[in-house]
DNA sequence: GATGTTTCGGGACAAATGTCCTTTTTCCGG
DNA sequence: CCGGAAAAAGGACATTTGTCCCGAAACATC
């Protein structure tokens, strides 16, 4: 739900305090809802999160938001689309307070082509990825509406964070009539 | 909907060919409703595909079939349980007469842990299926389902193959009555 | 504090989908 | 060719979900 890599985190870290030009590697940072890649523009640098939680969506041609995961600490932005060189999927958006390590996308593709060692992180991060987007696939069709909210719920409590109904009805892909009427039940049940 | 990879194929022929063992990779057959791997068991092999059909799934505990994708020519199986040291997601199927390049799995993993190119290559794989998942997700959501159907009929007609109606169904991710339902409108309207 | 404006929740209805069960079709063995 | 079993199709109903819209609550403005 709330994915993160603390394993990916250190690795950049250590690559950002070593590097000997001080541009291939920045900090940055951004204020909630603060768009940090947008759909359909060039990406213009790969992010991992130091920092904070942001929201990875798409905006379909209905205007409707599909929200695909929850982005933590030490998660990857970008990286498929430096890689396969197109637009950006998806968008990402800070929903709390977020810095993350920006790599220059030259500096990025440079590793990928040289360097074993990231190729293999970066494999397992895609495998991962492949894992987790599979799994929540037949998870939205096994389990009920009311277990993916309440783990939301959960989520929040936490994460210290709030989100909004309409983030919520995005991740579960459902309308906001049908979020309120699934609110209405968890808190009467139980 | 059909996935297939000839860049792959051709590669993975050429390393059958100049093999120097004879055991790293190795030709197998199948026959339509085979199992070439099967869900929670452990892989014995990575698999290519060579020539034929087959289809991904997993079951669910509600014993429903999430259908994932067909698989063709040049599209690869196992190399994410391989990486991850983990029981098979999803069990593969012929649907029709499958040939394929069977690569053991000390190979395969030797191979990435000393091999760029092939990192290289699997990361391009892995990458499009993320992409492909992803986009799947929210067409699911944005397109009807007699779209997703209409494309999926089309999709016997150029392959020549005949998928059951069970497999329509759990593709497209309704009951087999509702899949009924969608095929009459589909055959009276145009 | 009254009034207008915006947001939010929920009622009412319609559409879509699943389940259950009956009817129809298909397929075999005799 | 017939009868019966098995598979497929479809009708009927219940449930779920979405859309539309109205009224209540929250907020702001004067």
């Amino acid at each position: 739900m709330l994915r993160t890599n603390p394993g990916l985190l250190s690795f950049i870290e250590e690559l950002y305090l070593n590097q000997s030009r001080k541009e291939d590697i920045i900090l940055r940072t951004f204020s909630k809802g603060d768009q940090l890649l947008k759909q359909h523009q060039q990406i213009s640098k790969i992010l991992i999160i130091k920092e904070g939680v942001t929201k990875c969506y798409l905006t379909e041609e209905n205007d409707k938001d599909y929200l695909f995961e929850f982005l933590g600490k030490g998660e990857i932005a970008g990286e498929i689309e430096a890689l396969k060189n197109m637009d950006c999927l998806c968008t990402i958006e800070a929903i709390t307070e977020v810095s993350v390590y920006a790599l220059s996308i030259p500096f990025f593709l440079s590793q990928i082509d040289k360097n074993l060692e990231i190729n293999k992180i970066l494999l397992h991060i895609l495998a991962d990825r492949i894992l987790n987007t599979s799994s929540r696939a037949s998870y939205q069709q096994l389990y009920s509406i009311e277990h993916g909210l309440s783990k939301l719920l959960q989520l929040q409590q936490t994460e210290q964070i709030s989100l909004t109904k309409d983030d919520m009805a995005a991740y579960l892909g459902i309308s906001i009539r049908s979020l309120n009427r699934t609110l209405k039940q968890l808190t009467s049940k139980p």
